[in-house]
DNA sequence: CATCCATATTGACAAGTATCAATTCTCGCA
DNA sequence: TGCGAGAATTGATACTTGTCAATATGGATG
């Protein structure tokens, strides 16, 4: 595919039931790690892999090494980036 | 088709270049006119009303017939779902 | 260094989607 | 009532994507 749109490429991350689940998990805590994710939905090992993989491309997550584990959290400028594009969509304002 | 999470629909929906550029047309007017939406995009007239049922049936745009054109606008509800997936996913805050 | 565990990558396949050409539908209007 | 224009549907096709099994990678640790 031709190169995307990051506003689209950043609401695509999120339009898929299993990411924003996973999303929606980081959003209510500091970091977690990607072999907790398994425990939200029924997909395989590589699945979740696949899909985190999605998400940090599109920007939405950040990855951390933390001994043996991957620890995932929400990327620091995703909110901002979220609210760039309601601003664009709905008029929506961000407070602080 | 699987029965949806409404938000994932709505996301869906907008993760479309074409799709993603007629929403932002709707949000800065007061409708447009369905033979109107081929000046943005090299897309076909049958592409185009794909699209756009698309959007309906997600709840982004609504459709109104008005002569002999079919006139679309943003679903009154549109930036309240917006910033009520917002809010569960940024902290994002609607300021009225 | 060897091994083990967690994560990532590869390969394959099914399902979904975007697109267009051709056709059909549906009003408004003469 | 019949015609014409705008919009939707159908059918076909290429591309994308979600998924898993199998395999590879890469640190930590004995």
């Amino acid at each position: 595919m031709k190169r995307r749109d990051p506003d689209v490429a950043l609401l695509s991350a999120l339009a898929d039931p299993v990411r924003l689940s996973f999303v929606r998990q980081l959003v209510e805590s500091d970091g977690i790690c990607a072999c907790d994710f398994s425990e939200c939905c029924t997909v395989s090992q590589p699945t979740i892999s696949h899909h985190l993989k999605v998400l940090r491309e599109a920007g939405v997550v950040v990855s951390e090494r933390q001994g043996t584990n991957i620890v995932y959290s929400l990327a620091p400028d995703f909110s901002r980036r979220w609210a760039g594009i309601g601003a664009s969509l709905a008029g929506l304002v961000q407070v602080a």
